[in-house]
DNA sequence: CGGACAAGCTGA
DNA sequence: CAGCTTGTCCGG
């Protein structure tokens, strides 16, 4: 150390006497994003005395000084023993409960199974606003099990196909009944559901991530995607919903996946981990240790009248069938979806509704980002600014649902909602006539009858996963139309009447879909049946390149798809082995491990 | 992540 | 070679 230059006072420095120190050390990991290391501090002697000591624990949120600045941080670690040659610096401020150890160590474990950073991790199993301290565990009232359900509680995890309009929902209620539970539903909506029925049934209930504090003394929790982060102290079991789900992934980087760290966790637990689905995913059928489906007879006749209209053999042009205008004229609630996937969308000006066109050629325009305006012909491009009126706000508008609407506005003489993101949901709760994509199934809450316009539109999606999540619309279309003897009716308007999806709904028979999937995966050791990651950005070049170099016995598969490239392998442990071990580029790199779009 | 410091670039 | 930018390293 220099000594100060004469006449020039010395800043305070830390005072470094050792009584000051307890002599406990902690282990921190700091809450930056590009700090993997985690460093030692010192708790200061001076907590010992007023209980903030007592308070330490690991999980713990904390702030350090590092490296010349003050940052958060979680305690990883708690009396360890430190390398003698450093000089320690004390804690700065405990701040908060945190997550338990076991969600620390399944945070290590999401790091590595996503390449993603453990930080970003326990965020998610964190509190939003810090916590004093959390009530002793509430143990629930014990009621009785149902023994019909002990084999969907057995250990290991098991997988129960629902009928279409069944929610999961007596899986969650027997889950409360055998001790504290972690229950995972896709959406916000079914978490207000799932909560409302639960605690109609008795059982108090935490929500997550708002109520943290809760979740931590051993409340029934209740969480969409991070609710697999909720801490919860050694859930009875844990439940997902719907796990087939897309809601579950992540589609910020790391790109995890709730139902896979929900599977982990349940494992490393040793607790039953149960996930539901009217349309299995072939990941959750394939981990599962056991497969759960109803009565034939129970599931067929839970699912509505699917009528398949073929296209080709259609009465008139176009995708207003006399099927479709007769159905939309004789039943009160109506949904008609359709998805116009890779079309070129337009925008209108807000204000004046004049069309966004390029300055250059006059053709529209599209928005690829939030500040500018890209001409699709000729690439020029401007601000988000109308040229008309100076506004600076456009509405997305899809010529196919608009001109759809109109002509069904005529033929069926009646009024047609177009549900685009900005309707209100109050618009949607009554009865009507609905047209929309595919949103529109999630946000109308039942229907008499949903009709598919164009449902090639979802077969001919190239991707691996298409069949699966065609099958799913149509079983979300199922549940809200509710069973035949009901009247439900789900009307599928396609050029493929006999693609195994369709005939699928048609038998109302999912495991037709899975068992079909399955072979055409297993041939081409596709997902579950191998592991796949996508790497995109500026920097995946330069990581595929030393990728390349850390795999010498190329036990990997490289492909390139235009600027991404796929990389695909037996197993996660073999992808993930290699991936971990690349150096990262200083450019952006997006890698997405199991992605959902390929 | 962000501060410290080294190496590289530019213009007088 | 001062004054600036860009790159690399590293933290307790």
């Amino acid at each position: 150390m220099t000594d100060p230059l004469p006449g020039f006072e010395q800043p305070a420095a830390p005072p470094r006497v050792d009584s000051v120190f307890s002599g406990r050390v902690v282990r921190v990991q700091p809450d930056i994003t590009g700090v993997q290391r985690q460093f030692d501090y010192v708790v200061p002697a001076a907590w010992e005395d007023d209980g903030r000591a007592a308070k330490i624990a690991v999980g713990s949120l904390v702030r350090v000084d590092f490296h010349g600045r003050r940052t958060a941080g979680w305690i990883t670690d708690v009396d360890v023993t430190p390398d003698p040659s450093l000089e320690l610096r004390a804690l700065a401020k405990w701040s908060s409960v945190g997550p338990p150890q076991e969600l620390i160590a399944l945070g290590d474990w999401a790091a590595w199974r996503w390449a993603g950073r453990l930080p970003h991790f326990l965020r998610a199993a964190s509190p939003q606003r810090m916590v004093e301290e959390v009530a002793p565990r509430v143990e629930p009232p014990i009621a009785d099990a149902n023994p019909a359900m002990d084999a969907v509680f057995s250990p290991g995890v098991t997988h129960v196909r629902t009928t279409p309009n069944d929610s999961g929902l007596a899986v969650a209620i027997e889950a409360a009944v055998r001790g504290s539970a972690l229950i995972l539903v896709p959406t916000l909506h079914q978490r207000t559901e799932f909560s409302r029925a639960l605690r109609n049934q008795g059982f108090d209930v935490a929500g997550y991530p708002e109520q943290w504090a809760r979740s931590a003394s051993g409340v029934l929790t209740v969480g969409t995607r991070l609710g697999a982060w909720a801490p919860v102290p050694e859930p009875a079991s844990i439940v997902v919903i719907d796990e087939h789900d897309r809601a579950y992934k992540e589609e910020r980087t790391p790109a995890w996946n709730a139902r896979d760290v929900a599977i982990e966790r349940a494992r490393r637990g040793g607790v039953p981990c149960v996930l539901t689905s009217p349309s299995p995913s072939l990941e959750g059928l394939e981990t599962a240790d056991r497969r759960l489906s109803p009565e034939r007879s129970v599931e067929r006749e839970s699912w509505p009248v699917v009528d398949v209209v073929d296209l080709r053999t259609a009465d008139r042009p176009g995708l207003l069938t006399d099927a479709i205008v007769s159905l939309v004229r004789d039943s009160t609630t109506v949904a008609c979806i359709l998805n116009r996937k890779g079309r070129s969308r337009m925008l209108a000006c807000g204000n004046c509704d004049a069309l966004a066109t390029c300055d250059a050629c006059g053709v529209a325009v599209h928005q690829p980002d939030d500040t500018t305006l890209e001409c699709v012909s000729c690439g020029t491009t401007r601000p988000v600014v109308c040229s008309a009126c100076g506004a600076t706000k456009f509405k997305l508008i899809r010529p196919g649902i608009g001109r759809v609407a109109e002509d069904l506005r005529a033929l069926a003489k009646r009024d047609v909602i177009e549900v685009t993101a900005e309707t209100d949901a109050a618009d949607m709760s009554g009865e009507g006539l609905f047209i929309g994509t595919e949103a529109l199934l999630r946000r109308l809450p039942n229907a008499d009858a949903v009709v598919f316009l164009d449902f090639d539109q979802e077969l001919a999606v190239p991707r691996s996963r298409a069949a699966e999540d065609a099958f799913s619309m149509l079983a979300l279309a199922a549940r809200r139309v509710g069973p035949r003897s009901q009247g439900g009716r789900v009307v599928i308007q396609t050029r493929k009447p006999d693609d195994i999806v369709v005939q699928a709904a048609l038998h109302g028979d999912p495991k037709r879909v899975a068992e079909s999937q399955r072979d055409v995966r297993r041939v081409f050791g596709q997902p579950p049946y191998g592991a796949w990651a996508v790497v995109s950005g500026a920097g995946s070049a330069t990581f595929i390149e030393r990728l390349r170099a850390v795999d010498e016995s190329a036990s990997l598969r490289l492909a390139q798809l235009g600027d991404r490239w796929r990389i695909a392998a037996e197993s996660h442990t073999e992808l993930l082995e290699i991936i971990n071990a690349v150096d990262r580029p200083a450019e952006r790199l997006r890698i997405d491990v199991d992605p959902i779009d390929l």
